[in-house]
This record gives C-alpha cells, structure tokens and sequence, in this order.
DNA sequence: GGCTGCGATACCGCATCGGTATCGTCCCGG
DNA sequence: CCGGGACGATACCGATGCGGTATCGCAGCC
C-alpha cells in the first residue's frame, strides 16, 4: 500500500531523462527552457530519493552509471506510458475507447442491428463491443445492474429511469409455404390472411411480436387461425418450410432463407413494427451519445424505402 | 519529444487513485494522511490538465466517470511500474542487475571459469551473463571499447588502463599417449619429458602458454622437441590421443576426456600457470565488484589442493 | 426542520520551485 | 605556466503552489 515512492515526481524523470541523454545538465537546461540549477538539484534530489547515483559528473559533461543507464530505460518507459494514458483518457472522454454492453433480441438481430454494430465498430475501432442475447425484461433488469449500456427491443413500455427511442420502422412481411395459394401473390392485405393456418411467436415475454400481429387481426375484426405458437422467429420460419402455415416477420427477417419459404410483403399501409433502443435516463456517456448518433445514421428515419425495399 | 504530459505528476496519480479507490474525497483524505481540500484541488487540478472530467460527484461520494475508470487502471499501472522502476534501479546499484560481459580464452573455459559463472548466476540470478570467446589482445581491445567488463587470461602484462588478478594457479599436467613409455608413471619432471615429441599451442597470440612451457625447459637446459604448433588445447590433445607425442595442460583441461590420452600430473614444484582476470582499472561498478568477490570465493585461494587433486 | 456528512471554496503560512549570481574545478591553448 | 572557458555545484532570492484550517452550499435523513 504505503510505496517507496516517496516523492517522486514526473518532474524527475522528465529532468534526469533529459539530462541523461544529452549527457549535460546545460545542453538539458537549454532543451528543458529552465536553467542549469534546477537541474542539478532535481537530478540530486531524485538520487537521494533512490539512495542511488545515477550519474558521474566529469568535467566534459556526465556520464550514466549501470544503475543510471536503468533508471534511464525505466523512465522513458514510464513518460511514454503516461503518454499513453492520456491519450487512452482522453480517447474514453470521448467515447472512442471502451466497452458498450448491447442487449439484442428477436428478428432484428438478423439485419438492423448488425449494421448498427457493423458501422460503429468501423467509426470506433477501440471500443468493445459486446452483445448479449436478452428479452425485454431481461434488458431491463441488466440495464438497471448496469451490466448493459443500449438495448434493442421492439414495443415501448414506461419505465421511470428508462428511456426508449423508436429507431427504426420495418414494415410486415407474410412467411408462407411455397406451395400455399397464396404464394403467387405479389403483396398481400391481412384480410387475406384470415382464417389462414398460422404459426405465431413468441411465446414470450407478453406483450410481444405476436400481441402486436394478433391485433392487426383483432382491429379488423378477422380471426387468426393460431395452428402453434413457438418461441422465437427462427423455429416459426422452420415450421413454415415445413407447411405448418403461415407466418408474419419483420423486414430483418427477411434474410432469413429457409427452402420452401416464400416471402410476400403486406400492403404498406397495413402495419408498422417499431425497433426501439432502450437505455439509462442518467446515462449521458460519451459512448453511449457516440452510438445513438451512429444508430440514427444508419438506420433510416422513415421506414418508407425499407417498406418498399422488402 | 515536447508531450502534452504538462504538469502531471505522480501525485495527482496518487490522491486521484485514492479518491477513486474510496469512492470518497474524506476517506481517501484519511488514508492518505492529508487534510480533504488537497485532494480537491489536485483532482481538479489533474481533470483540468486533461480535459476530462474523471469523477461525477454525488452527495454521497463519487462515482467515476468511464474516462475515470480508464485513467484509473493506467494510473494505477503506472504507479506500480514506477515502483518497479525503483526496484530494479536500487538492484541495478546493488549489482544484482544487469549485464555482465565475460571474456574467456583458452583451457580455464573447461574448470575454473564455468565453476565461477555458475556460482555468480545462483547468487544473481537477474543478472545476464554473456560469455565471449576472445583471445587475450581481443579482450584488452574489447574491455578498452566497453563491450567487456571482465576477461579471464593467462599471464599478466602490464597496461596503464586495465588491471589484473590472478586468482587461481593451476598445475601441469602432461597429456601423453596411452602407449607412451611414461605412461605407466605416477608423476612426471620437466627432465622425464626431454627429447619427447611434443604438440605445443597456441601459436598466437604470443607470448603465451606455449612461451611458459617451453621456458620451462630452457631454464633448466633441457631442449623441448616440438613435432607441431597448434591453435588450442583441444586440437594439441586430439593430436596426442593420436600418437603425435604428448602436451602440457593445466588442471582445467583435465575435463578434456579424449581417447587414448592419459594425464599425469606434473610434481608440484616443477611449475604453476596462472589465471588471471583482467578489467578496467576505472570500472567500480557493483556488478563487477560481485563478480570478482565470487570468482575469489568459488577459485581457491591456494592452489594446493589443486595440484594435488590432479 | 435541524442534523449530518459530503465536496467545494477562501484564505493563510511555508515548503519548494525556478531564477540569477557565483564558486570550484578541470581542460586547453597561448 | 598561467589565464580563459565550460562544466556542475552552491548560495540566495522571489514567486509559485502545496497542504492546512475554517467555512460554505447542498442533499439526504431522522
């Protein structure tokens, strides 16, 4: 605990670091922009602190001793560090150096939230960028621990120390067998959908993905035919290829590529899923405002060409 | 070469580190000995010279900011280093640090000189060690130039820069065939060997072990019959273990098993062959000043025992 | 609403910094 | 052989800035 160091001060390395290589304390002094007597009693000062001579003073300049050329090695490393040190500082005041904890969950990991990632890693390549695959609630939970700093989920929902930001809007897409009758189809409405097998998720955490599509339904006063619920997005695509029925994904989900899927886009006007990022309300790091910019850049503000795009 | 390092210094690390630890300006005061203000007014001190604010203050403590967090492991590091620092400084001064360039030459490499360096690697193991096979007017230019601290020789000439110690003297032995008409001696005399076909060395650099030798019968009027010069002591023993004749070596190259080649040991009285050490006459440096102290304690004092134990 | 504990501020005495002037010493040239 | 010049060390001085005491402002809490 209590060092050695004793007084030591960087003071001292910068001043016998400049002596030491000039091998002069005048040719220092000049280098320094301090005159000749500090030197010597810095250098002097610093040799009483070690109990050690570092240098041998001769008439035509000094000359390091073995614990000198040492004491030399170790402070230029020291100086560099605290260089460094600095720099990495300031670097993290900036947001350009650090770890930033990301919560993803559902389909958005499959599209929209990698290019986030992707174009934040290239604009800050010394941040560590660590994803967590968390529900809802459990983003909630890891961000009041602190153990996540943004977390990407869809549907708003109040929390006092939190805040959301809709991010993106991605417009709905019908998954469906290649064989259904309505696989020719170019777009599709919901009420063509009604009374269709369909495989819905998840299961939770509630309200959820399927609360959002079963409404869609419920508004129109349609029924959804519900033939299994499934957990998450990947296994309801795995039983559409399997001809259970059909099912809704989001834009992101798009990628998803099973054999025997057929993709149709439902009418834009139709229905909107949101993408939120959801953080601390007293988190005003530098990181964290470096990544909501980069979030809103690459996503685009409007969801009219992703819409449109399919 | 000018940094941005300002006016930092270790102890705005110190209090900083402290504050940072305690979470707490008061008890970081505490442990540290000082009154509250101080510690104040050099965190401020040190944010202001890094542009970064490093604490968030709260009624209840402080926190630390991500930046401060970063600066906090660097600071930290760099207070251990510097102790580090100090530590291998102090043990530089002590001679229990460093390099230690050792020159080596001719037959002690086989006993004497590996006994000494192995003796001084166990008493300072983190000091290294690095051995150079120099000749005896290589060594003199080599310790002239720095690149040596230290030489082991035979014979002793006389330089206004440098000094030497003999520290050990070793006794003859004669190398000789083991078909040879003396082999069956138990010890040999100058007079036995004269007429006898001898391998001498080293040709160079003169004078050397060869001059000694052959002194030895001039002195007392024997004519010594040289059938070859050679470079060393291992090329004059594989020409005995052949049947050129036989060879005079020191109690060292006893540890030269070759073959067909028997040793027997000189009386005696009949001569010694010293070893010296030769350094700079201006060189006190902890390091050498321990070298020659184990080379005194591991090489006996007198060579008796020696002679003796063949 | 007063109390308590926190960090920040104001101010003070003094240690210590860097500056100027000068010394002692050694090297070197006339 | 002696004087000039360059070096590091020393003496001394003013100013900076350290750490100290006293106090403020503020927030949480009984």
């Amino acid at each position: 605990m209590s060092s050695r160091l004793g007084a030591i001060e960087f003071r001292h390395l910068r001043y016998f670091t400049a002596v030491a290589e000039a091998r002069s304390f005048r040719a220092a002094a000049q280098q320094l922009h301090v005159s000749q007597p500090p030197l010597t009693r810095q250098v002097q000062q610093l040799e009483e602190l070690l109990g050690v001579v570092l240098l041998e003073r001769q008439p035509r300049g000094v000359e390091l001793t073995a614990a000198g050329a040492v004491f030399l090695e170790e402070a230029r490393n020291l100086l560099a560090l605290a260089e460094q040190a600095l720099d990495r500082t300031q670097m993290a005041a900036q947001g350009q150096l650090g770890r930033l904890d990301v919560g993803v969950y559902g389909s958005a990991v499959f599209d929209a939230i990698p290019r986030v990632i992707q174009a934040f890693r290239v604009a800050h390549p010394k941040v560590e960028v660590v994803l967590h695959n968390l529900d809802r609630a459990g983003q909630i939970k890891a961000l009041r621990e602190r153990r996540l700093t943004v977390g990407f989920n869809r549907f708003f929902i109040e929390e006092p120390d939190l805040v959301w930001d809709v991010v993106l809007a991605e417009a709905l897409n019908v998954a469906l067998p290649a064989g259904h009758r309505l696989a020719d189809r170019s777009r599709l409405t919901i009420a063509d959908l009604s009374g269709e097998a369909m495989v819905v998720y998840p299961r939770s955490p509630r309200p959820g993905f399927i609360d959002q599509v079963l409404g869609l339904f419920h508004r129109r006063h349609l029924t959804a035919q519900v033939v299994q619920e499934v957990d998450d997005v990947v296994t309801a695509i795995a039983l559409v290829s399997s001809g259970f029925g059909l099912t809704m994904v989001s834009d992101s989900a798009l990628n998803l590529r099973l054999p025997g899927v057929v993709y149709l886009p439902l009418e834009r006007n139709e229905a909107l899923i949101d993408l939120c990022m959801i953080r601390r309300i007293d988190d005003d790091s530098a990181l964290l405002r470096a990544f909501i910019e980069v979030a809103r850049t690459v996503l685009p503000p409007l969801p009219d060409e992703l819409a449109g795009a399919r």
